[in-house]
DNA sequence: TGTACATCAGTGAACGCGCGTTCACTGATGTAC
DNA sequence: TGTACATCAGTGAACGCGCGTTCACTGATGTAC
């Protein structure tokens, strides 16, 4: 072969990683395919013996940085604990590098307009995270565990995309803070003590 | 002239209500100005007659939609309080008509990447929804009250998109349902009790 | 061993189309003299 | 009173450009005989 083993499918991933970066930095609909193939180092054409459509880009996108932020979330979790993980999520760091951050604060309401397979590796990836924030909950019972993730969920992606909307700098931190404060509250509590 | 007194502004207000209601149903950079124009009953050209820009068409967008749930906001809560505000939002209704619906659910990430004056249309208007809900939290000491009201917004919108997101109807209703229960919890406990 | 052919990742130009924006023009009305 | 001109919301074609996608081609390598 003209190129050595593994190299179609390195250059797959980094056309993939490219486009996450450039995804959740600008959004879906305002990226190119020509910008991010030019980013990666290659021309228009290539784009299509690696995927079938921008659609399936945006599936494999959606896919592997979701995956990839469960197993991060997991292992900090471990190590660290859900304090310590939740602190780094509604930090100023995370708030300003959209494009390597959270995919669900970078892009939720577009994936609520996108096909119904991305959909739905959605739906399985919200669940799986859930999932494991919920057994973070020890003192709930299972369904109010869960129910008490999705808010706890909910709660850290909306205060930072408010964080990151906001052109209030103060403001933008008091919005960090105030949810640490908020997820603490709700994690601690069963609401049947 | 022409046309009858106040046509002009009719017809303005005619664009910005299409233009509202496209931009929360697809993206503000999905939807293009030859369609919301035709949607209005116009040609491409009579755009620049109204507005300067696109982006002069979305801050109009921002700050009328924001203004208006502003004031339908308070009005609701005077009237029936802020759980029944709470329960409305979080509703199968609202969540199934993304169109009519709240701008920040529908665009916020989207509003982070827009240009300085919307983003700072849009902290004006945050912060005065902030100030209606923190009144509504008088168990709370004031700092706590906005700290608290802010996690609270951004549950419910972060819920919203969650709901919307998710491609199984029951998860859906039961992220809307938790969201409820959630924000209830944080209303109602002061964190320094 | 040498040669003919198959493979295949990538090139780069082109497809039709829609984008935001510009502009010469229309035509109904109001105003000036 | 009649006529010439100003006003102005809206028309519709066109601008240059980028979009997602297609396709004939390249050229280095592997395989067959």
């Amino acid at each position: 072969m003209r190129y050595e083993k593994g190299h179609k499918e390195s250059t797959r991933q980094q056309i993939t990683e490219v486009a996450s970066k450039q995804f959740r930095d600008q959004g879906v609909s305002a990226v190119g395919l020509a910008a991010i193939m030019a980013d990666a180092g290659l021309t228009n054409g290539a784009f299509y013996t690696h995927f079938s459509s921008k659609n399936d880009l945006v599936r494999e996108c959606v896919e592997q940085t979701l995956d990839a932020q469960l197993q991060a979330i997991s292992r900090n979790i471990s190590e660290h604990g859900l304090e310590a993980v939740l602190r780094q999520y509604l930090s100023p760091s995370h708030r300003d590098d959209r494009g390597h951050g959270c995919p669900s604060a970078a892009l939720l309401p577009e994936i609520s307009r996108q096909s119904p397979e991305i959909r739905h590796a959605y739906t399985a990836r919200f669940n799986a995270v859930i999932e494991v924030i919920a057994q973070q909950l020890p003192g709930h019972d299972p369904d109010d565990a869960h129910q008490t993730a999705r808010a706890m969920f909910a709660l850290v992606v909306g205060s930072l995309q408010l964080a990151r909307a906001v052109d209030d700098p103060a403001l933008s931190d008091d919005i960090l803070e105030g949810a640490i404060a908020a997820v603490l509250r709700l994690a601690a509590r069963p609401s049947k003590a």
